[in-house]
DNA sequence: TAATTTGGCTAATTACAATTAGCCAAGGAG
DNA sequence: CTCCTTGGCTAATTGTAATTAGCCAAATTA
């Protein structure tokens, strides 16, 4: 890691635990390891930081769903995993999604500081909404859909059927965000809630 | 409204605007129509406002289930006007509940200025989570939990089911909040989901 | 190897925001 | 009617944070 990706990276922690505002720069450079001025070696100004942190979003995007066995993009090839799927793979496939949302170091930061900022400009609340709600529930809403068609799940509109599944996931994560203590509570009922979808909406065999 | 009042709520509105930091104490002046160093006639430091904020949640706090019909505090004095209402009195309940949390002039400024602020100490992040998690939560719990006894819900863990029903009310809350022209899909969203909650859980008759 | 770029530093500079000092007018209380 | 409190004002003051200036050494390149 380069100084300036280290700018970026404890940039990114300062400001998800402070805040743009109340975050200075000699605290970034403080934690980068040189000083204050020697930050606009690499970057015009403070806004400037920030936005190359927000840029950097652009990059991991993609890689998110990743490791857990699913694309993540495209509905169309992940729907086939789901077809068959036991609940008890489900739970597992929903359990580690949230903790790897809540956990990943870069994630996590990133939500953080989107939380922080999101009223500061309309730009901002749209990117937060996109990724914490609009592309996960596309991407569900799209996998409901194929379920129910394949007959699989019982008929229902896909996209209420998406918030009903991913809103306690987002809203524990949120609460875990405030309170690494409440983790082991919010996965517990994250398996309840995803056995209990499960059996309100699949079909039998299952 | 006084002057001190007329501070309070000027500064609410831009600290949930801004946040905290990013909010200068002319800015509250202006708004208020007097000059700076004003307001220590009322306050002894611009914390010392943000304060008073947080502080006169308390005073609120208890209002807010209201005119909405329910007591919103005491489960089992409101455990009796849900044994048996109608799929449409709930629906129109939670859309009025949501409404009303979107569009109350305190409470939805008070609601962004801490979510803005729920990293910088951890009495506002319990503040946060107690507000818009653990209250809401507990309270249906208790609602559902009668409801079960009573033979009127199929059996099922009662918080999971508050959970259940709350968050996506919570999560599109949030969504609605950083973008207001999402309110007409959100109530459409949350109508389908009251009904479908009530189709999954409530037991024949209703 | 000489020239140039890179990235660090210290020491200003600039800007501005929070707060204090101290004056003053209005209005209620004795 | 005088005193005193209240709440406003203008003019400092203080503190601090972002940024710029200008120096320098190491590394890179021609």
């Amino acid at each position: 890691m380069n100084t300036r990706e280290k700018i970026i990276d404890e940039s990114l922690t300062l400001f998800a635990q402070k805040g743009y505002g109340d975050v200075y720069v000699g605290q970034i450079a403080d934690a980068v390891g040189i000083k204050a001025p020697s930050l606009y070696k690499h970057f015009k100004s403070k806004k400037d930081i920030f936005d190359a942190i927000i840029e950097s979003i652009n990059v991991r995007y993609g890689k998110q769903a990743m490791s857990l066995g699913i694309n993540g993009n495209d509905k169309d090839l992940d729907a086939g995993i789901y077809m068959d799927i036991s609940e008890d793979d489900l739970v597992r496939i929903g359990t580690d999604l949230f903790l790897y949302f809540l956990h990943d170091g870069y994630l996590s930061r990133f939500r953080k500081m989107l939380t922080l900022e999101q009223f500061k400009d309309q730009g901002l609340a749209d990117l937060y909404t996109k990724q914490f709600y609009m592309d996960p529930v596309e991407y569900q809403s799209g996998i409901f859909d194929l379920l129910i068609r394949a007959g699989k799940f019982r008929s229902a509109d896909p996209k209420m059927l998406a918030v009903e599944f991913y809103a306690p996931i987002y809203m524990l994560l949120t609460v875990c965000d405030r309170d690494p203590g409440a983790e082991e509570e919010a996965v517990r009922l994250i398996g309840k809630h995803i056995r209990q979808f499960s059996g309100n909406y699949g079909k039998a065999e299952k």
